[in-house]
DNA sequence: AAATTCAGCTTACAAGTGTTCGCTAATTTA
DNA sequence: TAAATTAGCGAACACTTGTAAGCTGAATTT
């Protein structure tokens, strides 16, 4: 193995040793360098060969985590290309992709009104991202305003992401009934908006 | 002054210097038993003749947040007798209250997702409480099943307080587009569920 | 083959933490 | 008035924390 791909393997361990910190009782400006170095089996000081900061490594977190959202759209897309409902197909993705990768999801909820404005604002940004790409895709399929379809948008990423974080706690019927809910929540979002299109 | 009175005023020392503490950058769990000391100019020790834990305070904080959020209820609903639209008046008076006191409703928003399952559950309860008393509002008002009422409520608040956590860092002008934005949501909300029940 | 680079290590330190113990001084009770 | 209670304090404890300094050995370059 050549130098540069052992330093990578080490600095993905690290990485993977902080979202595996990350459970439920642990935010990311809660878990110290050495606890991470702990987890990862490296010296406390050897951390920093990888990452500057521990605040350099939360931000790699945050970023990780909203490409693997940005996944999870391509993919809800391409399920619901294949036929069903949107509204029906996204969320039961959106519920997948949540059990199979609690800790990142963790990371965005917690960090969205967490206690560092760099992270907050990076979590924003990912939200963001993700906000506008509904936008075009109702502005498309609902043929409304890019105004109204921008409100229907943020009201229904909100809703959904609310719904995720307390799909995190629950067990599996749990999070199906919340996932029923937050459909018929995501209907009357739709109906309002197309509503006052006209 | 006499011995309880005294222990009484030091109680609430303690209570303002944590609320104090809760800035922008701290959470209840960041918050040390000693800084809570320093702050409310007391020993470190001495937080024990008040408080068994640093937990305690903190679902002591909770409690307060929650009931000052139910007084504000109470407020809105006077302004609502008064005439004006319920939609536009209760949002207004939100976000009044949430820059008259910030760090209170930071506790809420922050606690929500929070890394303690204890704060976690408390925060859950006051936002049902609140949930509930929208739903009552709502069944009355609007006359639709109280099972939609109940998806129409929840869906609000949590809007309501997604814009809260935007509005908590806005300034006044970006707050005030903030409260606009909601408006318009939550009468999407409306619309959709009073169009579900017919 | 010799020189350089550098990931990872050990040691060390100052600063902060929660909590125990025993004391004091003043209020309250008997 | 004497005895009991108790809010608050200081000292001390065993931790954990971030990070600086300097070394080692193996991979890389010259």
């Amino acid at each position: 193995m050549s130098r540069q791909e052992q330093k990578q393997k080490t600095r993905q361990n690290i990485i993977n040793a902080a979202f595996a910190l990350l459970d439920e009782n642990k935010s990311l400006s809660a878990i110290s360098l050495r606890e991470v170095a702990r987890e990862a089996g490296i010296a406390p000081t050897s951390f920093y060969r990888h990452f500057k900061d521990i605040d350099e490594l939360g931000l790699t977190l945050v970023d990780e985590a909203g490409l693997a959202l940005r996944q999870l759209m391509r993919q809800a897309r391409r399920r619901i290309a294949a036929g069903r409902g949107v509204i029906g197909t996204s969320v039961d993705t959106f519920m997948e992709f949540i059990s199979a990768n609690k800790n990142v999801f963790r990371v965005l909820l917690r960090e969205h009104t967490g206690t560092s404005a760099a992270y907050r604002l990076a979590v924003f940004r990912e939200i963001q991202h993700f906000i506008d790409e509904l936008t075009d895709y109702i502005v498309e399929r609902q043929g409304i305003s890019r105004q109204l379809a921008n409100l229907q948008a943020e009201a229904m990423v909100k809703l959904v992401f609310s719904a995720g974080a307390e799909a995190l706690e629950a067990d599996k019927s749990a999070r199906k009934e919340i996932g029923e809910r937050v459909k018929s929540q995501l209907r009357f979002v739709q109906m309002g908006a197309n509503a006052a299109a006209s």
